[in-house]
DNA sequence: TATGAATGAGAATTCATTCAT
DNA sequence: CATGAATGAATTCTCATTCAT
């Protein structure tokens, strides 16, 4: 019985939780952090705004649980996809990376935040964002350097480098995309893309 | 007479112009938009606080003149590079390309103000930054036609998606290299950027 | 059984009761009644926060309850002192004074609160704390009346213009004890406050 | 013609900072410090909240300026007197003394926010606020050790238990003459704690 | 009686902008 | 043109108190 109840304020709490770090996302996305007040997410998320520090110690706090959350979301979608790829690391760089703008396309806001706001903000050099960042990066050395490894891609490739053409071109052709209103397909634009930086890197 | 004196006040009005917009590109740079104040723009400019007001409409009108002066400077720098190097359209990309590094790396508080104030920020949307920005992309867009043109790149190259990884790759390394503290070369890593990318370019 | 269980609930109740006033004590001593929240109080006192509602109708109670509290053990610890002191006025003032002074040693929090806190603040002018200084300071006055009947004290001897000076000089001496850090023997400066009073009062 | 300008604006200048020290004074005294909000200082001194901060860093900069104005007027008013005196050490003593008792009669909003406020609490550990105090209790300690050394007081007598007993004295009668409504003659009061004392120190 | 969660009413502070001179 | 002074509107954060269970 109580454990019932128990339950059921923690769901309730979740979901405020949650509410308030959606609404922080779609915010942040569409006007930037800074110009974003804690009396606008309160009335978005529809929580009186001292709710919100029943949650986060502070804006900061809910600054930088915006990127935790999503990167979150992000892995559990990928995860999957790459399961059923098989093995190949091209495959598997493929589909991380195109699923990623995958993401992107189902949640602008997201997109918006991290690639306008948060990682190239100052804000990245918070080391729980820097974390998150450098976790993700790494992902793709990983899968360079295996590429690189068995041959699929040439000996003399710097996988920094190329980690960063991989994560600057999303990052630009992403923002290019929000910034004139999505009208075309982001994922397209993500294949051309990853096709264009393939050939560069091949053997 | 009068003359004499209208000159050295407008000399004096440029110099003053020109402080605030020093003030402000260093400040940005240093702290982000939102958090630096009129106020300690007008301070570190040496400046009454109200005198700001004289020449720029208001703080927003400030924030879009810095990428404009900036550019200005990137332009005379690149121009005269341009004209010794030759004709091939490959030469000119890359001195282009690493004209604009070789640029941050002197700047770095513009190259901070642009690429992790300015450009990731909604005032990328703002018509005036974006004809610069526009204006400059076109540069490497008409460059990389040029070179599909004369068989030099590979004829089913986009030149958007290649420009996108030209500057993608620039504004994510620049980003690290300021995060990170401007521990590295940056011209050099901008020499293995166009490296790679050049070599996926080509026919 | 049900009386027992009763019991227990009652004891338990007077120990939170307990727990929630040391805590309050500590607490305003440290850092001012004002500053201190109840969030912190409850904390310390390791008790729900809401609870503190089901002993006290507010903060301002609780505020109100800690002299009473601390002038009860006050009382305890003359009383019996005075009772061996025999039944000289001058040796009984003595008692009482001195044993105030033993009592903020020992309790410095208590002192703090009381003479930093509580007498100079507003509250002094509750009737709640009148009532108690009042009782206490009439301690004095009485003693102080008896000294000058018995001939001890001269005639002339304003017995309230002498227990402001005892009371007050005990307040001077302990507040800058107190801001200086406890850093010498408050109880020999009592002596010395009172022999010197005492020299002045004397027929 | 500017300078007659200039000397206007700062003698606006001058009179709302001092609007805004009297009104705090005077609410600090009726409320205390830390149940005073700068909002009721502000519309107190009809002058809008922003504008404290023109002439106050901050809330603890302005509790800060309130004792150092009274002192200073404290002087102003004794000065004078003193130089009257003659050069009797027990006469000034007690001018000094008494000049106090009539500034807070003249001020009992300053009495208030000194003796109940500003001295005895945490406010003293201040550096600023000490320094003014010490300044003043040295003046007491100065003349009674004056008085010793020309034989008036008794060799014996610790000038600074002396003093305590003055400050004590002035503190706890000022105290309770305000809680209780300043109905009778303040002034009369310390003469007689005065004279009680003078009776005490006497060689 | 006990309590976790919620919240309304302020509090201090900042800052872009205006205005009188 | 220049500028010191002034200010309204917002912002983040705190906290005593309530309430459903």
């Amino acid at each position: 019985m109580a454990g019932a109840t128990l339950k059921l304020k923690q769901q309730r709490s979740r979901d405020r939780r949650q509410q308030i770090i959606s609404a922080a996302t779609k915010l942040f996305g569409r006007k930037g952090i800074d110009r974003t007040s804690l009396t606008e997410i309160a009335s978005t998320a529809n929580v009186p705004l001292s709710s919100i520090y029943d949650y986060f110690e502070d804006k900061q706090a809910l600054v930088l649980e915006v990127p935790e959350e999503n990167f979150t979301a992000l892995y559990e979608k990928t995860e999957p996809l790459l399961l059923k790829g098989g093995t190949d690391p091209l495959e598997q760089l493929r589909i991380t990376y195109l699923s990623n703008f995958e993401y992107i396309s189902e949640n602008p806001g997201w997109g918006r935040v991290f690639f306008l706001e948060i990682w190239p903000s100052i804000a990245a050099a918070e080391p729980k964002i820097r974390r998150s960042v450098d976790k993700y990066g790494l992902r793709y050395v990983s899968l360079i350097k295996q590429a690189i490894r068995v041959g699929r891609y040439r000996k003399n490739l710097d996988p920094y480098v190329a980690m960063s053409l991989l994560m600057g071109g999303m990052c630009q052709v992403t923002a290019v995309w929000l910034l004139y209103g999505r009208k075309y397909d982001l994922v397209g634009k993500g294949k051309s893309l990853f096709a264009t930086l393939n050939e560069g890197f091949k053997a």
